[in-house]
DNA sequence: AGAAGGAATGACAACGCTGTCATTTGACTC
DNA sequence: GAGTCAAATGACAGCGTTGTCATTCCTTCT
């Protein structure tokens, strides 16, 4: 029915192998044949045949994207990003939800790598994050890009793109202190998570650098979940003395710790400020509406990509020498009514 | 490197096309030969070459899923679904995000289905509703499914999965009213998407039933957005005579409602009720929390999954005569504090 | 026991492309 | 103008599967 490269090239008059050189750029192909070739497919509006080129070629066409995250958003935008850089580069998605604490979760990656033929993974916290996956998907050779956070990639480890966490967290804080605030809470997310880790670091670095005391039992520990922010608050307003403001890890717990103050009829910001971390939808439709630091998550998701596919390249063509030097991005703040005191 | 269709057939000491019979079910293969393979397979890890099967064969084994919502949860929620039923028949699935009011929707799509070669597609609203889509594909034999609101499928249509919208807004309208409400406002979203138009309906419809006046002026006509909500109670709360209770269109609009309540310093659910619909996350994360209308979106979606590979089976077999009957959803009513007086 | 006929199995081409290697082309040298 | 050599192009096999059709194997009937 449609056009193959067989008739493209009876139609422009080559050989099927010039045509197959012209679709994938191999640059060995002299300008007015190329025209021509070109000519033939616009006219016959030809599409190459995916399945053919991932049967007849040693590389595949198609990425994988594995997830464990139950912010809907973040998934959202993360898998857009991803697509727009697999459309512009003829890859093809293929998405992969699983529980990340499940005991085969190693099997299961590595099954779906091998029954999809998978070129290459693209790994999103907490997956990114440990080591026995990263460990296992190395031993079998299998291509990959991590987003992870951090501030600075390992020399010759396997390409990631990093957020700043620290950074924006520290950002957060200052504004929390410039608003006059001098005994500030924190509601950390999964401990274990390098997101966590980071923006309680950078929490910690800005009272520091601020000569302002660290209470540690300002410091709630939870999960990246509403429920964490309502029972956290809970336990920050219960304390001998309490906090004038709060710092939540993403902007689920800075929702349930509104929820939680409004529960307990603290006024939000008069009486306690909140912060949270995200820039998700939701942050803007609370009430009042959340401070927090806005990461732009399918801008991180597009870059991933692209450096996945510049390694497969890199691979392909033998230069795989010098790693792919990972890209930073930072969290901007984003500041609303939930700390806003004015 | 992994396991072909060739040392499968080796290791049973059948030939290729016997395992071929097998690993698709034709059921023309002897038991004691059926168990030799099966056991050939086990022990060697075979897993079918997607390209090559896409390649040889005349169908296709990936599915697309083409969506236009800004429901992150939803979107999140039908992947789920769609990808389960997948896993278990061997389909893949490619997701495609577009917008469905931009002009050359219709091109975007079938181009889609050309490259990629798609099997079938599955469809959500508001693209399962748009005429010129359903017909341009009808017309290029492209199989799909369409998720839709209704109660009662046409017949002889294509395949089709229904969620009875009516029934829920009838039921929740019905609560409202048990709740003591006579004044009852309706703030509904895009007005030419079928759910609108079927939620409100049944909000009639419930309102009729109970002899209960209808008043034009609380009906507001919006979209489906957070804003929506906002503006929407501005409007209702400055009426000559305001309601007691709103019913919005769904959780976004429900929460946008509850925001502008608050921001009028109207207190719900003491002086006005509202409920939402689809049970969405954050339903549960506003203060207070929504009544709403849960509808098993993943549930959903699986099932429409299901009918879409059942009725590339049928047109496979040739036995296309008889229509596949529509499965019918209908949403349940979950009463939380912002209709709850008590 | 032999014939007939359906069920089970196999041989082989074909799907549309890429990799390998051979061949042609053309620019440049002396 | 012949010789050289790299650049450009082509011929052909092969990727792992399915479809088609031929063959073999049973079962059943006479």
């Amino acid at each position: 029915m449609s056009a193959t490269i067989k008739s493209v090239a009876e139609h422009a008059g080559v050989s099927i192998k010039t045509v197959s050189r012209v679709i994938n750029n191999e640059g060995t192909v002299k300008p007015d044949t190329l025209a021509k070739v070109q000519a033939a497919i616009d006219e016959l509006n030809y599409k190459p045949n995916k399945a053919a080129r991932d049967l007849a070629g040693r590389d595949n066409f198609v990425l994988g994207y594995v997830y464990d995250n139950p912010n809907a958003y973040y998934i959202i935008d993360m898998q857009k990003g991803i697509l727009n850089e697999c459309r512009a580069n003829g890859y093809e998605l293929l998405i992969h939800p699983c529980d990340a604490s499940s005991r085969d979760i190693i099997q299961e990656i590595l099954g779906m790598v091998d029954s999809a033929r998978l070129a290459g993974l693209i790994l999103s916290p907490p997956l990114s994050e440990m080591p026995e996956v990263l460990s296992a998907l190395d031993e079998k050779g299998v291509r990959y890009v991590r987003i992870l956070s951090g501030s600075e990639a390992l020399e010759n480890g396997p390409p990631c793109v990093l957020v700043n966490d620290y950074q924006a967290a520290y950002q957060i804080t200052e504004h929390l202190i410039q608003q006059g605030h001098r005994d500030i809470g924190f509601i950390a997310g999964e401990k274990q998570h390098n997101s966590t880790i980071e923006r309680q670091k950078g929490f910690a670095a800005a009272l520091a650098a601020h000569d302002l005391p660290q209470h540690p039992e300002f410091v709630i520990e939870g999960t990246y979940s509403f429920g964490t922010g309502v029972e956290s608050i809970e336990k920050l307003l219960t304390l001998p003395h309490i906090p004038t403001a709060v710092f939540a890890c993403n902007d689920e717990i800075a929702a349930g710790a509104l929820f939680g103050a409004r529960m307990r009829g603290v006024d939000v910001p008069t009486t306690l400020a909140i912060a949270g971390f995200e820039n998700s939808p939701f942050s803007r439709q609370t009430f009042p509406p959340l401070t927090t630091a806005s990461q732009p998550t399918d801008q991180i998701a597009q870059r991933a990509t692209s450096t996945l596919i510049q390694s497969l390249k890199a691979r392909k063509l033998g230069n795989d020498k010098q790693p792919i030097p990972a890209h930073v991005f930072v969290p901007e703040l984003v500041v609303r009514e939930s700390t806003n005191r004015s």
